[in-house]
DNA sequence: GGCGTCTCTGTTAACGCTAACAAAAATTGG
DNA sequence: CCAATTTTTGTTAGCGTTAACAGAGACGCC
């Protein structure tokens, strides 16, 4: 096992010309002969070479691999986001490193970081919803591209987010505009700033309109949560919106709703956040916020790719509308 | 930018000491003086020493990465399974890049293999859940240490694979149980060995009971292919039990039940297959197969480094064993 | 024809680490 | 206390690539 394939040097060999000629070759230098290009390629196919990253990596001092890190990659927003990312980072030649964290704290990020530092990734992406990351994040040093997703908006770092507040001000003002008089709303946690975000353009929407926003309740994304917020909600009759921070609590609320025979959308209507495949198929189908995780990755990787090849790491950022997917969650409050 | 850090020879500097000395401390060499680790220990603390991965992985020929080849990461099964891989990695010092591929035929794979190998990471694990993946990784190189994941069982590739004919067999035969007389099957896409794995547990657990199996209907894993063959099933006076080869079917499946307005359990029971975290929140809340994806990334990542220790790879097989989730969404069929 | 100027190719020296061997220091035994 | 051993440390030589420089032809111009 471990056979070590051909090196450069043996492909040279085979082409009759020196090992410098096929890095040439290798990486696209103008000034090669023609033909000289061709007998370096047959040679390359002949023998299955494969170019050695971790030599170049040691020479040029950075591989052409992107590091993420990520806490919970089995929720639905990351994971889409992650997927994103690989697909937009291979597109440019990059590979990714997933460094997944079990909490987002100062010390479990920075170990991330130092692994994915370590291995001299060319940048590093961080998908840092919590406030204890962003601390993190500023402590790093300071000479690596790094971009954050869904970070802290008040931090100097360059970020990418998705508009939480406009996501949540559609979704409200949506409720209003089909005649309802207030909107509840049920939270993530509210550590997240996504949930911040949701929360505030919810409130905003509220204000806007003149009214007084009711407590948020909060969950802590997962369906059970929702559940919970949901079987209280059932109990309040003058409950006849309401907006959730994300589809999964939408799903408990739902049932909460079910099994307390509150029908949606005549009795109450429901919006959520996230636009999973499934919410088109929730009784009833769920009306909700789509966010555009490919722009996001998109975004986000271009931001990195131009600190890595600039060398400047000017404290950007990028914001990504998301858009209001209707569909039979909401109607007007019967009177 | 991109100021390089320390180098093992300005800690030794440092420390008073050879670079070689350092090196022993990194990896704990045995044979170095308490006194002389605690001075060199010290100098890495105070330069911020962080060892080159690409230098190490040069001189020993593959670094501490794990290659993984995945689909479509967004699907609940393979993004748990990666974030599983993802843990047990790390705790093993490992990171994992991952190699997202739209396609799993046989020029994705290689290429995704591909570009693993040419950073010389220390093994590959593919998920690999199609019959063109499964050629594609005969044709690989012997020498690389290799794991597949939910792949094909008649291929002599190490395999690492949920039990899905068991999962499928106690589903069906949960409803049989309950007193159906038979159970009809909406199953995953048919090139898929998960969704052979589980037609086939369906029909054995039916033939064993005496009983012709219906004709399986086709889905794609989504809510929107369970939907419609629901429509299907909820038109058919004499379906009282289904068994769906995932959760998001189900959900599509009990949303046109409703629809309809056949009750779920009264008249019809459905059972599904994943657990995912939302199922305890479908109306009603899904009886379903909860695959231990933990148990997977566990059993595959231990299976790919014995293999790198030892340099062997023997044409092992593991197969973990799913657990029936009983909730409400089964009951006898009402006579 | 000689000479500067391209274009192409080769030579050499790193990059930061580990492995193999060599030397020095500490320890043991008689 | 000296030799034999063991433990600890140092020295040297790569790993496979790119960068920097040097050399060899080919070409044009005075």
């Amino acid at each position: 096992m471990a056979v070590h394939g051909p090196a450069m040097t043996d492909v040279a060999r085979l082409a009759g010309v020196s090992h410098q000629t096929v890095s040439r070759v290798l990486n696209g230098h103008p000034n090669v002969r023609e033909q000289t290009r061709l007998r370096v390629r047959a040679a390359i196919a002949e023998l299955g070479y494969r170019p050695n990253g971790a030599a170049r990596a040691l020479v040029t001092g950075r591989s052409q691999v992107i590091g993420v890190v990520a806490q919970n990659t089995t929720l639905y927003g990351p994971a889409s986001l992650l997927a994103a990312l690989e697909q937009t980072a291979a597109q440019e030649g990059f590979a990714v490193s997933v460094g997944s964290v079990r909490n987002l704290d100062h010390s479990s990020i920075s170990a991330a970081v130092e692994r994915h530092l370590s291995h001299r990734v060319a940048g590093i992406v961080v998908i840092a919803p919590v406030e204890s990351a962003g601390e993190a994040l500023e402590r790093l040093p300071k000479d690596v591209p790094l971009v954050t997703v869904d970070g802290d908006p008040n931090r100097p770092v360059p970020l990418v987010t998705v508009d939480q507040v406009a996501g949540a001000r559609a979704a409200t003002q949506h409720l209003l505009d089909a005649g309802h008089h207030t909107v509840w709303h049920v939270s993530g946690p509210t550590d997240w700033f996504d949930s911040v975000g949701r929360i505030d353009g919810w409130r905003q929407a509220l204000l806007a309109a003149g009214l007084d926003p009711p407590p948020p309740m909060p969950g802590d994304w997962s369906a059970s949560s929702g559940y919970r917020c949901g079987q209280m909600l059932a109990r309040m009759p003058e409950v006849t919106a309401v907006f959730t921070a994300n589809d999964h609590l939408a799903l408990g609320v739902l049932r909460a709703l079910h099994e307390f025979g509150r029908r949606v959308p005549d009795e109450i209507s429901v919006v959520g956040f996230d636009d999973v495949p499934e919410a088109a198929y929730f009784i009833p189908p769920l009306t909700t916020v789509r966010p555009d995780f490919d722009a996001v990755a998109r975004a986000s990787l271009q931001m990195l790719l131009s600190q890595i090849e600039s060398g400047v790491s000017g404290a950007l950022r990028q914001t990504i509308a998301p858009a209001l997917v209707s569909r039979d969650s909401v109607a007007p409050p019967r009177r």
